[in-house]
This record gives structure tokens, C-alpha cells and sequence, in this order.
DNA sequence: CTGGGTGCAAAGTATTTGCATGAAC
DNA sequence: GTTCATGCAAATACTTTGCACCCAG
């Protein structure tokens, strides 16, 4: 990823510098809670609120220019919208990866259990990462 | 389920009032949030406060008499703790449905993706129940 | 230039805590 | 009787809103 501005315009979003500097951590980190984006956008803006990180942060998600991940027995993270995936999640290190995978039987099954017309499927693992174990 | 003083000392809580009207509730409506949660027990207990339904939430779930369920774009809702199982939520009407599906084969190729050592998967289905589509 | 964004302060909502009283076991 | 739960009030945490000023397009 590089041309963050371009991406904002496209979800027709003005791309001002704070902005871009959140686009930017969520790239370089993957995920990122509320807390700590705002102590990375401190760094580069002195005077950055709170305020203004959830305001860009809602209009975001309206804009489905970001996604939303909630975690078990932890606060949600953002990730900037890709192709649909799933996620894995250390619980000792709360490192966050992401998986694709074939979801398509699944969802059928559950079509079929519930009658329902899905959407969408959120699955999210926990355990231990390569590292922690 | 019957006898939710005997499953609450199962668990090593005190089988209170207040307590037993939870576990009736949230067995009796499957999956409520805290919001819901007040609004039944006031009914029952006309003083009944905010935090003693924090408090015994909190309690429940670090007993593991209960579970957190988190929505996509709505707030947790709680269960009484079964079989694991994954959920189907109707986003019109926001009815949820427990369902069982074998999660093997996915668990163990989220496995070899990540590298790793998975311990749960939490899947909940998005859509229209038959009611709503 | 103009619409919309930013930062500050304040308000609003959600959740937790401390404490005196009361109930479960 | 002892331990722990309840309800109230207050404190803390989290999120949103209003407004004056400023910047992206």
C-alpha cells in the first residue's frame, strides 16, 4: 500500500494529514485499538484529540474505508478493509494474524440449520502463536 | 434447565435472588444484553441497581457460568454456558440463533496457516432470519 | 472560496468501586 | 456467626457533541 490519499478519495474521504496517518498505522500494524492509535498519532500531531481519532474513526467505518474486529476478552481493533478474512488472535501476546479460508461449506451448513440468508461470517480463533507456545 | 441454585453452587456462587433471576432470564431468552438484562430484573426486584448486574455479570463470566457473545455493529449479549456452538444473528430483527457445526477441519487448517496452537473459534453468522427475508 | 475537519471543552453513556446494610450458607 | 451480595452514591472510563477556527479541494 502506498497512496493513502487516493485510497481516502476513493471512499470519499478528504485526506487530510491526520487521516493519512491513521491509514498509515493501520497499514504498518496490522490492527490497532483505539488507545493505541491515539498514542502513535501523539507522536506526529502534539495536539491530536481523542475526539478527532473517533470521529475519523466512525466515518471510516460508514465508509467502509476500515473494519471493525471485535475480540474476545479484549477491546476491538480496526484494520483497513481487504478481502474478506479471518482472524487469529494470541492470547498471551495478543498478536493478531490473518487467514483466508475457504468459508463456503460452512456457510452453507448454517444457511441450511437456520434458514437464514447469510451474509456474512466473522470467525475468529484463539490460542497461542508460534512464538508463545 | 431447572435447578439454577444447584448450577450456580456447581459454579461456587451463592444462589441469591438476583442471581437466580439471571440465570432464569438468560436461560429462559437465550442471549440478552446488559440494557434487557435491567429492564427483567426490575420488574422482579423494584430496587435492583445497575452495578449489582454488573457485578454478578462479571462474577458469572469469570465462573464461567455465563458467556459474552460479541455482535458485529451491536452491543454484547450474554448466555448461560453450553456445548460450544456458534450463532446466527438476524440483522433486521437482531433474533439469534445457536447453532452446532463441526468446526474440525477449519480449526485445523486455521492450524496450519498460522502456526498456531488453537484453542477456540468463535463464528457468528450474519444475515436474514426466515422471518425477515 | 466553501465545505468539511480539527482541537478543545463539555456532555453523555457505560462500567466500576467503596461502603454500610443485609442475606446465604 | 462469617462470608459475601446488595443497593446506593460517587468515581472512573469510554464515546459523542458543539463550536470557533482552519485547511483540503
Amino acid at each position: 500500500m502506498e497512496n493513502y490519499t487516493v485510497l481516502l478519495h476513493e471512499h470519499h474521504l478528504k485526506a487530510t494529514p491526520q487521516r493519512l496517518e491513521i491509514a498509515y498505522a493501520l497499514d504498518i500494524y496490522g490492527h490497532i485499538n483505539i488507545e493505541k492509535l491515539y498514542t502513535i498519532l501523539l507522536q506526529k500531531f502534539k495536539t491530536i484529540s481523542l475526539a478527532t481519532i473517533y470521529k475519523n474513526i466512525n466515518l471510516m467505518l460508514d465508509a467502509s474505508f476500515i473494519q471493525e474486529v471485535k475480540i474476545p476478552d479484549a477491546k476491538s481493533v480496526y484494520e483497513l478493509t481487504k478481502e474478506t478474512h479471518s482472524h487469529a488472535i494470541c492470547t498471551q501476546c495478543s498478536h493478531i494474524e490473518d487467514l483466508s479460508l475457504n468459508l463456503n461449506n460452512i456457510k452453507e451448513n448454517a444457511s441450511s440449520a437456520t434458514q437464514f440468508q447469510i451474509k456474512k461470517a466473522d470467525l475468529i480463533f484463539s490460542g497461542l502463536c508460534k512464538n508463545c507456545q
